[in-house]
DNA sequence: GTCGTTATTGCGAACATTCGCAGGAGCGAA
DNA sequence: TTCGCTCCTGCGAATGTTCGCAATAACGAC
């Protein structure tokens, strides 16, 4: 993959540095698929370099360091466990976490942008509008009431 | 304080026991102020009655049935830690939370109702936004940069 | 009041995640 | 290339919360 070059150099700026666990565990994000959770991440790294001996504490750390680069979007399913996917700010979208079955779903949200507007004029706070996780119930456990 | 008897009611409905378990936690919450950590509800029930014997797995629980009964919000203040309010159904507000400093303010974003609308007939999904924690950076610390 | 059903409790273990610390490695400067 | 600063890692312990299980107690029926 070629981005894995400007993902490094994301990373240098600001005084971080590219070591080969956060390669790795980038990897592993990028190839995964979405909504993957921190110990899945840390089980595809060791699939495919068993002797490569990264621990679960530097997944999560490199995970929360990304996340601060806006790199990776969190997202708290409700069920006690985070997943996590890769950002794509050019299709911002949130999620809908039922709390019954737990199913997600994608959906955009344009009219976030106008609430987000009265929030930043009324206090001055920035809300984090880019990948909100939405918890209720969906339609086919509302029905099976 | 005269609701008890209304709370000991709706807790009756659907088939749940009243217990002197649940009365002392429902006391310690109202009295309690807003915003109590799971910790502090134990703590304060533990320190009016030193020997009621109430563990904490059961604050924990019955902080959970009264969430299932909308009688009661939590608000994951982003650092961990949950804590709880009792629920104002009359005046509906959101949180905003600070992710650098943890501050919290309160805030009426009425133009939810529109988004609310829209998600329900996009996808039939009904979300929580009757009490929703909204996590960003607040006025403050974005100056402090 | 007694009885039986079953929701609720307390306990300890499990879970996902964070933290503190000492050793190791990245990267700029010389 | 070597040096030195300091960021990063691995480990194990701690955190807040949930879960499984056996014992208990609430409440409706008689």
């Amino acid at each position: 993959m070629s981005c894995e070059v400007e993902i490094e150099r994301a990373i240098r700026e600001g005084g971080r540095r590219m070591t080969v666990q956060r390669a790795k565990i980038v990897t592993a994000l990028r190839h995964g698929g979405d909504h993957q959770t921190a110990e899945a991440i840390h089980a595809r790294v060791l699939e495919q370099e068993p002797h490569a001996g990264i621990s679960l504490s530097t997944v999560y750390r490199t995970l929360e360091t990304l996340r601060e680069m806006s790199l990776v979007s969190p997202l708290d399913s409700g069920s006690g466990t985070t997943t996590y996917e890769w950002s794509t700010p050019e299709r911002p979208h949130h999620h809908l976490v039922c709390r019954e079955c737990e199913a997600v779903v994608e959906i955009e949200l344009p009219a976030l942008v106008g609430v987000q507007g009265q929030i930043r004029e009324d206090t001055g706070f920035e809300p984090d509008f880019d990948h909100l996780g939405i918890s209720g119930v969906c339609a086919g456990c509302a029905a099976n009431r």
